[in-house]
DNA sequence: AGACTACTTGCACAGTGTTCAAGTATGAAC
DNA sequence: GTTCATACTTGAACACTGTGCAAGTAGTCT
């Protein structure tokens, strides 16, 4: 029987689990091995560096997003279906937005989740780099969506790490883009509204832009294809072998 | 004549400065200080912490994009005009895009910006929650695109501080990501092309996207309101006063 | 001249990622 | 069953970070 050790997959699923709780500026490797229940310095012997681990954890969390079967489902509905799925995974994970913008983010779960992507916008008829950018387009609108959500997470995180009235700093900066938006006509007249409105329906915004960017793709594919149906692949198989959609 | 002295301004300027030349993570007080010709926490006296100092030098970079006159515009072009702009300022600021992701971004020259973005969509014909709905797609489409080239951008220039040989880290971390991608089947077919095709027009697939999106926009228009083109004030003025575009 | 305001400075502290020599447990070799 | 190598774990230490604080300095007002 093997001793009782640390593993590479228990590590990031701690990280995971940290990350979730504390945001990414709250993920440190004391805490991490306090979580662990083992030295700090012992991680190390299984990710190499922090940067590593985070790298590993933000890679890990793309499995959680399913890939629609194309062979029975049309291209907008998956394309809804895994743009809607992946907002959801960064929401859910909201450090993962902000470790975009300062970590090459990129291993086995993104490809997979990249590849599926492409197959959908082929699927829909697109070709050479229009199958590229049909895809960025759609992927980074879900990601430019995830970063303000992220933003107001890692904030309300940080004033809870800070000490202990939270609630008074949080209206002190309320009051004070308030007051900034004041003075600006159209801002202003949204300070009432946007509370009620905007606010308690993010998911609105996210879809109305969902389709309104999948009806831009529709009309360019339209145009630039008027009539030949023939040609692409349509009916690939799926990329990858697992489809597990569990949280890690 | 009063002493030579420290000025928010200043500092808020050369912050800008060692952030662009340095990135998120290279900006510390001491590197800033030296760069002041002061001690480090002199710094402190006037703006108060490094959080702070991050969202005022992340608030006033957004003062160097143009406001496109909407009397002489047409809403469409407007759009483009001013979404074009700001992903050229993204690029040139690429850890604001960071920031934005752990920070809580807002200031006069934000609102300055979001002002006249609603105008355009007002101008445009869209009306109420729709508005908002609109100037977020494009918005969050814009910051999304921009994030990926800042992620780069952060991990070239921590190569470089790292240590000597950034060549080698960034050649074997290429590597790596290689063997990945090689093993799904539609992004080992971009691995040849990738390199030519779309990482020397990134802007290409920019503006794809943002043409698909208002594509897409516009349609909506046409659906909500087939006939009525009076009630949308259209010919308002600018919000702001200053319309200056050199960089600070 | 003296006091007051507006800054500036260096020291120190707690917290960070990471290195490293020294430790400990496990399975294999003889 | 002792020896030994392999696979980890540990705690001390280092360099670096943001920041608080007491002490200092330079101008301005009375």
């Amino acid at each position: 029987m093997p001793r009782d050790t640390l593993t590479r997959e228990q590590i990031v699923r701690a990280a995971i689990d940290l990350l979730d709780d504390e945001g990414l500026e709250g993920l440190n490797m004391r805490a991490l091995g306090k979580r662990l229940g083992s030295a700090a310095t012992a991680v190390y012997w299984h990710v190499g560096s922090k940067d590593n681990l985070i790298t590993l954890a933000g890679d890990e969390v793309w499995h959680q997003i399913a890939l629609p079967d194309l062979a029975t489902t049309d291209w907008r509905t998956a394309a809804t279906r895994m743009a809607t799925d992946l907002y959801a995974m960064l929401t859910r994970h909201s450090w993962l937005v902000q470790a975009f913008g300062s970590y090459m983010i990129f291993g086995p779960g993104k490809a997979r989740h990249d590849d599926h992507g492409y197959a959908i916008y082929e699927a829909a008829g697109f070709t050479g780099a229009q199958v590229d950018q049909a895809a960025a387009t759609v992927f980074t609108f879900v990601l430019g969506n995830a970063l303000v959500p992220a933003a107001a997470a890692s904030f309300t995180k940080k004033l809870g790490r800070d000490g202990g009235n939270a609630e008074a700093l949080m209206q002190e900066s309320m009051a004070k883009a308030h007051e900034i938006a004041a003075q600006f006509p159209r801002l202003r007249a949204r300070l009432d509204t946007a509370v009620t409105d905007y606010a308690t329906a993010p998911d609105n915004t996210f879809q109305f832009g969902l389709q309104a960017i999948l009806d831009g793709l529709e009309a360019q594919l339209s145009r630039s294809t008027p009539s030949d149906l023939a040609s692409p692949s349509a009916a690939g198989g799926n990329a990858s072998a697992d489809t597990r959609n569990g949280d890690v």
